[in-house]
DNA sequence: AGCACGCCGACT
DNA sequence: GTCGGCGTGCTC
C-alpha cells in the first residue's frame, strides 16, 4: 500500500486539468501533503512542470508500472493551505473555472522575497522647528513640502514608497531637504512588522447606533453564531469606527481579519487610520505591490506576524491560521467581482471562507446593492442600521435638480445650466472649491465624416475611436492607437472632425467660461501615470485649483473639506446603459457625488442636469434616501424579471470567427431548449455584446432566467458538457456568469 | 502547454 | 522518394 500524490498541474488547459498521480520517492514522503507545491515530469519529453498537490490516495486506476516519480517539494508549506484548497475546490464548481486558475488565485504565488529593507524619509529636527518649516512652506506655497511636512507632524518617520506614491513626493523634491539636514533617507531593515508604528490612538467613543450595531456582531458571536450582517450607514455614519471596535474584539480572541476595501479607497488616509489603531498588527496588500512582497505578506500572516489585512478582494486568500472576521467595505462596489477567469464574487467567496473557519462577514455600505439588502430583508443577512451622522457639526448639502430640457427649452445651449453656472461664480467669489462630474469617459469622444457621417472605429473592436487631444485615436477597449487621418478613409472626404471626449471637452467648455478659475482633470487619461492619481487629488485638497473636473474616480473615497459644490453635468449618461443594473449605478454615483459637497463645515450645495428628472434613480439620490430607490428599483426587477427575484445565468460565447460563434450560440440555446423547456425556463438571445466586436472576437451571450439557482447549476452543466463537441466549439470560447 | 504521430503537398 | 506543413490526441 503505496500512497500516491494526487497533483494537479500547472497549466491552465481543459484536457489536463483533473488529478494526474505519482509516486512518492522515499526521501520525500514527509513533505508531501495537501497544499505543497511538487516538480513533476511531465508529457512525453518529460518536461519538468510544477503541481499542486491536493491529496494522497492509496489506490490508482492507473498502471502503476507506468507511474511517474515526483521530482521535488517545496517545503515551507502550513496547514492552512489545506482549507484554502477546499475553497479554491468549491470556487472551481461555482465558478466553472479549471482547478488550476482557481488554486493560483487562493494560494499565494511563491516569488522571490526582495531584500527586507525599506527607505524611509526620517526627520532630522524636532516638532517645534517642522512646525515653523510647515508655516514657511505655507507661506510660500511649495505643495509637496507642505505634504511632507504635515505628514512628518504625524508621524515622524516615513517609508519611501508608501509616501511618495500617496503623497507624491519625488526625490528630486527631498534632495535640498536632505542637504539642508531636515530629513534623511535611511535604510532600515523591515522588522517583521513594517516599521516601528506602534498603536496612538485608542478606541474613539463610540455613539449610540454605532455600540448597538457592534454589540449586536459581538452577542451573536459570543453565542457562538456566526452571520453575515449587512451595515447599512449613511455617509459620514462612522462605519469604520463599527469595524474597528469588531476587529478588535476579534483580536482580543486571538483571531485574526480581513478588511476589503475597493482598490480605489484604499487610500493613504484610510491606510494612516488602522496603523494608528492596530499598529504594526495591520498588513496592507495592493495591486502596486511585487509578486515578491505579497508573497512575503501571506507569509507574514500565515506565521502569525500580523493580525489584520487590509486590500482589495484577493486580500480575501490571506493565509491567516484562525480568521475570525472579515469586513467587506463598499459592499456595492462592482470591484468586488473579478473580471478575469475564475469570475467570483469577494462577497460570496468571503462567507464560504467564513464558514470554514467559523467567522463572522460584515458588509458594510451607504448605499447597499439591491441584491444584499434584499438577502438582509429576507432574513439571510442581519441588517445593522447607522442613520446618524458621526460628526454634528457637518450638514447636508442642498440638493437642486435642474431639467436640461427645460433650460434648453429656455434658450441656453451651454453645458452649464444658469443654475450651476451662478453657483460656481458664487463659489469661485468666494474662494471655495467646485467638482464637476461627467458620469461617463469617452461621451462624444468619437471622430466622424462630416461628409458621410461615419465615425473612425478600431479596426479589432465594434467600438469608435476616441480622440485625445495628442491628435492621436485611441480604442479605449484594446489600446489600438493610430494617428488621426487627414481624410475620411470610407469617402476620402477632407473633413473629418474630432469632438474630444467627454471630460476633456467639459474642461475646454469650462475654462471659456470662467477663464479666471484654476482646472484640475481627472480621468483615465490624466491618471495613467503612476501615483498621478494621488497627485491631482493632493493638489486640490491643498487648494491647488478652484475646479476639478473628472468621471467616477473623484466621487469615490476623498474628502475634501473646502468643496462646497458638486455638478453633475449629465445624471442620466448612465442610466440607459444596457444592463439591468444601469439604475443602480446611477443611483449609486449620484448619490456619492452629492455626498462629495460640504463634507467640512461650509454648507454644500449639489446640482444635478438631467433629461430624466423624474427617474426614481435621480429624484432618491437628489433626496438621498435609498430606502425610496430600493423599493422602486425592486418593484421594476420584478416587473422584469431581473435578479435578486429571479436567478439569471450569463453565458458568454466569443470567437475569432463570427459564423463560429453565431453557429455555437444557437446550437447552446437549442440545446438548453430541448433539455429545459418544461421546467419554466426563460432563455434570451443569443445577443450581440457591447461591444460586439473585442480584440478580434465576435462575442454573443444567452441569458437564461429562473427562479431556482438550482436548476440554473444544471443548465450550466448541460452546456459545459455541450463544449465538448469538438467541431461546434472548438474556436469558441464559453464562460458562465450565476448570480 | 508541449510533444509525437500521422496524413497530404512541394521540392531535392 | 522525402521533408515539413499543421490537425489531432495524449500526458500519471
Amino acid at each position: 500500500m503505496e500512497p500516491y500524490a494526487d497533483v494537479i498541474i500547472d497549466l491552465s488547459v481543459k484536457n489536463v486539468d483533473r488529478i494526474f498521480q505519482y509516486r512518492i520517492p522515499d526521501h520525500l514522503k514527509e513533505f508531501v501533503k495537501p497544499g505543497v507545491q511538487v516538480n513533476i515530469p511531465f508529457g512525453k519529453g518529460n518536461t519538468e512542470r510544477k503541481g499542486i498537490v491536493v491529496g494522497l490516495s492509496k489506490e490508482t486506476d492507473y498502471d502503476p508500472e507506468k507511474m511517474k516519480e515526483l521530482l521535488d517539494v517545496e517545503t515551507g508549506a502550513v496547514p492552512i493551505r489545506t482549507q484554502m484548497i477546499c475553497l479554491a475546490f468549491w470556487m472551481k464548481d461555482r465558478y466553472s473555472t479549471t482547478m488550476n486558475q482557481a488554486l493560483k488565485t487562493v494560494l499565494p504565488v511563491k516569488a522571490k522575497v526582495m531584500p527586507r529593507e525599506e527607505r524611509v524619509i526620517v526627520s532630522l529636527k524636532p516638532k517645534n522647528e517642522i512646525e515653523t518649516l510647515l508655516i514657511e512652506a505655507e507661506k510660500k506655497k511649495y505643495r509637496a513640502r507642505i505634504r511632507l511636512y504635515r505628514a512628518l507632524l504625524e508621524n515622524g518617520e516615513l517609508p519611501l514608497k508608501l509616501t511618495s506614491e500617496k503623497l507624491g513626493i519625488t526625490a528630486a523634491m527631498l534632495k535640498p531637504l536632505v542637504e539642508k539636514e531636515i530629513v534623511d533617507l535611511k535604510t532600515v531593515k523591515k522588522e517583521p512588522g513594517a516599521g516601528n508604528r506602534f498603536p496612538e490612538a485608542g478606541p474613539v467613543a463610540l455613539n449610540q447606533e454605532q455600540k448597538n450595531a457592534a454589540e449586536t456582531v459581538i452577542r451573536d458571536y459570543d453565542s457562538g453564531q456566526r452571520n453575515t450582517y449587512l451595515l447599512y450607514g449613511i455617509t459620514g455614519s462612522g462605519k469604520t469606527e463599527v469595524y474597528m471596535e469588531l476587529i478588535d474584539y476579534v483580536l482580543r480572541k486571538g483571531r485574526q481579519a480581513i478588511v476589503l476595501i475597493p482598490e480605489i479607497s484604499l487610500t493613504y488616509q484610510t491606510v494612516m487610520r488602522f496603523y494608528r489603531r492596530f499598529g504594526n498588527r495591520v498588513g496592507i496588500m495592493n495591486s502596486r505591490l511585487s509578486a515578491g512582497e505579497r508573497y512575503e505578506q501571506s507569509e507574514r500572516a500565515a506565521n502569525g506576524e500580523i493580525d489584520i489585512m487590509i486590500g482589495p478582494r484577493s486580500a480575501l486568500f490571506t493565509p491567516f491560521p484562525d480568521l475570525g472576521l472579515v469586513i467587506i467595505d463598499e459592499e456595492h462596489e462592482g470591484a468586488y467581482k473579478s473580471e478575469a477567469a475564475p469570475r467570483y464574487d469577494a462577497r460570496e467567496v468571503a462567507k464560504v471562507r467564513a464558514d470554514m473557519s467559523r467567522a463572522a462577514v460584515v458588509l458594510g455600505s451607504a448605499t447597499p446593492s439591491v441584491e444584499s439588502y434584499y438577502l438582509a430583508e429576507q432574513g439571510e443577512y442581519k441588517l445593522l442600521t447607522l442613520t446618524k451622522r458621526a460628526k454634528e457639526n457637518s450638514r447636508l448639502a442642498g440638493v437642486h435638480i435642474v431639467d436640461l430640457r427645460e433650460e434648453l427649452a429656455e434658450g441656453n445651449r451651454s453645458i452649464f445650466s444658469r443654475r450651476l453656472k451662478g453657483l460656481i461664480e458664487d463659489r469661485l467669489a468666494n474662494r471655495q472649491q467646485v467638482m464637476l462630474f461627467m458620469n461617463r469617459r469617452g461621451y462624444a469622444g468619437f471622430v466622424s465624416c462630416r461628409s458621410c457621417g461615419k465615425a473612425m472605429k478600431c479596426p479589432h473592436c465594434d467600438v469608435s475611436l476616441t480622440y485625445h487631444k495628442n491628435g492621436r485615436l485611441k480604442c479605449h477597449y484594446c489600446g489600438f492607437e493610430r494617428p488621426l487621418p487627414d481624410r475620411c478613409p470610407a469617402c476620402g472626404s477632407p473633413f473629418i472632425a474630432p469632438f474630444g471626449t467627454g471630460t476633456q471637452k467639459l474642461e475646454e467648455f469650462t475654462k471659456r467660461e470662467f477663464p479666471k478659475a484654476r482646472i484640475l482633470r481627472m480621468d483615465a487619461d490624466t491618471t495613467a501615470k503612476k501615483g498621478a492619481h494621488e497627485e491631482i487629488l493632493a493638489t486640490f485638497a491643498e487648494g491647488g485649483a478652484d475646479i476639478l473636473i473628472g468621471t467616477q474616480m473623484i466621487v469615490k473615497g476623498h474628502d475634501f473639506a473646502n468643496v462646497t459644490l458638486v455638478g453633475v453635468m449629465a445624471a442620466d449618461l448612465s442610466l440607459y446603459a444596457p444592463d439591468y443594473k444601469s439604475a443602480e449605478r446611477t443611483f449609486e454615483l449620484l448619490t456619492q457625488a452629492s455626498g462629495r459637497a460640504g463634507r467640512g463645515e461650509l454648507q454644500g450645495d449639489v446640482v444635478i442636469q438631467t433629461y430624466a428628472p423624474d427617474h426614481y434613480a435621480v429624484s432618491s439620490a437628489a433626496e438621498q434616501d435609498y430606502l425610496q430607490f430600493y423599493r422602486q428599483e425592486l418593484l421594476y426587477r420584478k416587473m422584469m424579471g431581473y435578479p435578486p427575484l429571479v436567478r439569471l445565468l450569463t453565458i458568454g460565447l466569443s470567437s475569432k470567427r463570427e459564423a463560429d460563434v453565431i453557429r455555437a450560440s444557437e446550437d447552446m440555446k437549442r440545446v438548453i431548449l430541448r433539455e429545459y423547456a418544461l421546467d419554466g425556463l426563460k432563455v434570451i438571445g443569443p445577443v450581440e455584446d457591447s461591444p460586439y466586436k473585442l480584440n478580434d472576437n465576435y462575442r454573443k451571450i444567452l441569458y437564461m432566467k429562473h427562479e431556482s439557482y438550482d436548476i440554473l447549476l444544471k443548465v450550466r452543466n448541460c452546456a459545459r458538457k455541450r463544449e465538448n463537441i469538438p467541431d461546434l466549439f472548438r474556436n469558441v470560447f464559453v464562460q458562465y456568469d450565476l448570480t
